[in-house]
DNA sequence: TATGAATGAGACTTCATTCAT
DNA sequence: TATGAATGAAGTCTCATTCAT
């Protein structure tokens, strides 16, 4: 028989490494990095540990594509044409985003928050995550700063602690957040 | 020497607990609960493994006491009068103590931030922090209520979220946060 | 294109086995039997794990077929013509293969060396070994015999471990060895 | 019951140490270092592979203990009285001395032949070993030159290389190698 | 002939916990 | 009360080998 070519090993590498990155985007989210072991993603994902270990080259290097592929997904909506000024309608595009986003990708999210409080995953990715923040501060401060706010500094990271407060608080308690009410509670406040 | 007193035990008894806990928030908050060795925590403390087990039966009862007793000390400053009512100055209070708290005790609030994405920690102390959580939320609800605000119950979560988003992000970018400004702005905003 | 030949493809497979067996023979020498892994091997020889177990049916048969190659190779130097019977003028011909051989085919003998230190190796030639070395020292027995020598037998053991001796040394060190001056006075010396 | 004290615990330090390099020797040197996992070692020990690591905190600081600690006892018999020349009684003492190491130590000299053909234990110990094997080269070097030997640094280089070829033959073939016979032909050569 | 995905055994290492003293 | 030696389960990772294509 022929052996396979190129294109299907990369077909059956791209599945497999998608199946095993949302496995473990779960596992991660839901039991904390360090409760998940490699053992749990392979057997939950229907392969070996030694095959996980063909496509990842260690824990550290998984999680670290997970977030930064997690990271790369946000981008899109911060700041939508790219002009780094954010309008009216832009800033009410960006809330709205994120509360969709938040109820998109729970594992994700919770990925995301829990990463602060795992000092050795966030060193990991640190690098990438300040300048991402700080990117999606200063778009705000910028925003705030046209609108004619008074400390358009101050007014950013208020906006910043309150959206990631809400996604906190409804990670915490999906079931009984009202996250729609708070999503327009919010646009009247700011948009 | 005369061989000590039953109440001089209970001193030493006392003084330990306290080392052992306050050694060990400290390293749970910073490092994580799950990279945090018994061993660690001895050595830093200053005593044997065996020791510590003497005082705490295991890992997990070590930290459920000190979480228990870091949400004992917050019941304090929440509603100071215990009549179930927060006045206007009450809020102003409460909202100043919990900026205070989240300064003096860093340890506790990465902790109990924490706390949410470690299910099989949080699992330890669920009930007692529902319980807290449900008393305080209530007490916010009542104010905003009481304060003739529309959808009191969403207020509420809406402020909880917001402080404990300005906890997260003070938790994890300490140097640089302006807590003081975020203070007065919402200070401004709700009392 | 016109279908390969028998021939073609037996070209082919005694180029293949040979580039496998350099490659392997290097890798072997310089990090130890195992510290070299297949993969390395037909990575480095620019083919899939799988062709090279085509041509080698495991990592013990490889390195099987690899010494003894060299122990063949070997058996080319030692007596000439065959009499079974050194004259001195063979003896100092022997000496300067071996000095020669040495700085030749380095790979090959420090997998030489090695073998001796590593009984799960050494099993594997073992016997083939045994009776290359046994018909050597009866050569050079047989030598000292004949040159009116006291104790032959002890002769012969002596300069044999002189020459894995220099040997030694000069696979431990290389650089700085003076491989011609310890050849010339060991050719004074004996020849 | 009171405590065991301080040197109660030493003295099970001690004899615990001192069984695990004795065990770890044995089957560094029988088997080579890559074959014999921790497991192995614990077990003939007779304690568990936990324990192990409670004294030595890698495979690596094993070996490189069991090395050391090697060399240390050799140094002990070159230049006895060291003032860095050797006379010839020094020089006899010197051989005798290293035959008998070689009969009463064989386990740490086939680990100590081993080292040269295993790069990545070699690199664990090689500054040390080189020091240590130029210290008694300049001296045997020295030794030549005072006896008015033409080429005294390849004369030193000479009989390194030919204690080591012996060393090297009679692990390699331990029970029938005439090493009396070899010892005093050497000392009628050189001393 | 040729590929590399897939497996499974086994390696090193860590750590909560127990226990003799 | 106090120590730290000792255990054993579990975790991360490697690699010879097999197999479908």
């Amino acid at each position: 028989m022929s052996p396979r070519t190129e294109q299907q090993f990369e077909e059956i590498r791209e599945t497999r490494t998608k199946e095993i990155m949302d496995t473990a985007l779960e596992l991660f989210a839901n039991d904390g990095y360090d409760m998940t072991s490699i053992s749990k993603i392979a057997t939950k994902a229907g392969i070996s540990k030694g095959l996980l270990y063909n496509y990842f080259n260690s824990k550290e290097e998984l999680i670290k594509t997970i977030i930064f592929s997690g990271l790369d997904n946000l981008t899109g909506f911060i700041d939508p044409n790219k002009d780094g000024v954010l309008t009216k309608e832009e800033l009410r595009f960006f809330i709205e985003e994120f509360f969709d986003a938040l109820e998109k990708n729970q594992h994700f999210w919770r990925l995301y928050f829990n990463l602060f409080f795992q000092p050795h995953v966030l060193k990991l990715v640190e690098k990438r995550l300040i300048v991402m923040i700080h990117t999606y501060m200063k778009m705000l401060e910028n925003y705030f700063r046209s609108a004619g706010v008074e400390d358009p500094e101050t007014e950013a990271i208020m906006l910043g602690a309150v959206l990631d407060g809400i996604g906190f608080h409804f990670m915490a308690n999906t079931a009984s957040f009202p996250l729609d009410k708070i999503k327009h509670k919010l646009i009247k406040m700011y948009a």
